[in-house]
DNA sequence: TATACATAAATGAACGTTCATTCTTTTTTT
DNA sequence: AAAAAAAGAATGAACGTTCATTTATGTATA
């Protein structure tokens, strides 16, 4: 239970160093979290070496989540949420489907490229029972936008009739392939392969 | 160690009984394993889960694996050659490239949509630090069949000419998040969506 | 402003539990 | 009877979590 923490920070009137304080900790946890999963595996990243990682003691972390399962479930909901953020920043209703889709594309790609300690993260989460079957669901949510989009798409008439799911696994989810690939060392993506990259995505979708 | 099993058992004239049912052990164990890394992750699949589970002592465990990580490791390449055995059974280097294609894909869809244990075993293992890398390594060469199709097939200007990870991320890969999605009761994929699938997987990867 | 009081944040040590693994004994096989 | 295989109980280590205490911070009183 950390409710107090807001309540009291914002009923009185207090520093804002203080709140910045917290939110660092927090946030400190959070990141060690994703580290330390992504090297070891969740079963290889006991709280003991997570509060060393993040400064604090193990203790601590129980002030700011409720337990382990809490803590990732927390993780995977906010990379979740800031990878969807950062996917539609630049995208409008007002744009074509043709166009809205490859703004968006070229977001999620640039993300799962670019910050691929969180990608990283995302990846291991939706492919284990690491985090819970309702946190799951929530951040699924978050992909609202785009399944609109592919909607939208549907109705006029410029992207295949065919089922969510198979949009995604054929226009979306390669990325995450080629980013674990490229984080192993396997291969490097640069600009040429994306644009190759795009150019299939957009292929299997379209009309 | 359990060299002593093999070697004892067939220096001797012994029994095909007793060779079965050591195999029988084994395998029984490799199972289990997957059930239950499948449905509660690595950190929830303890040994002595495991050793009820395929009906023997935790101590037996260790006649026929050297300790946890041997065991998911072999786990992990029984299974991956299990399936590119399955995989690659009905093609042959006589096939065209365009024909070969379409005989391996049906077979990983196939194998990915009605083995789904040992389907959703593989995505746990290459998404997560759960096998090691030298275990990775060697699974990774049993797809040797399917790059080498894909050199013939750029080579005679059938196939795009982009790196072998592309090709991949856009023509194989998918069928493992249609699996997850499917086995989580997300999605059911039927016949024309398989249909749907193999010719978004050949447009994204012909020339 | 100085002092005493109150509250919240943070800690290191300790708890009970569970884990992977080993040891000793029993069972099975030859 | 000897040897191998399997079992169950035992073991130390490591885990997630909690507890008793200390430290830091804010408030009220004079």
């Amino acid at each position: 239970m950390n409710v107090h923490l807001c309540i009291s920070l914002w009923g009185n009137s207090i520093t804002m160093a203080k709140l910045q304080k917290s939110i660092d900790k927090r946030n400190a946890l959070l990141k060690a979290t994703i580290n330390l999963v992504n090297n070891d595996g969740f079963h290889a990243a006991p709280m003991s070496k997570i509060a060393k990682m993040a400064g604090v003691s193990p203790a601590t972390i129980y002030l700011y989540f409720e337990n382990k399962q809490d803590l990732v479930n927390k993780a995977y909901l906010e990379v979740k949420s800031a990878f969807t953020d950062y996917a539609f920043a630049t995208y409008s209703d007002e744009m074509s489907v043709n166009e809205g889709f490859e703004v968006i594309w070229r977001r999620i790609a640039d993300f799962k490229l670019n910050q691929c300690e969180e990608a990283l993260f995302l990846a291991q989460c939706d492919n284990t029972p690491m985090v819970d079957e309702p946190s799951r669901k929530e951040g699924i949510k978050h992909l609202q936008p785009l399944l609109a989009l592919w909607e939208r798409g549907k109705k006029e008439g410029v992207i295949k009739p065919i089922s969510d799911y198979l949009l995604y696994a054929y226009a979306i989810n390669p990325l995450s392939f080629l980013m674990i690939m490229q984080q192993r060392g396997a291969c490097a993506i640069n600009r040429s392969h994306l644009d190759e990259a795009y150019k299939a995505a957009w292929d299997s979708i379209k009309m």
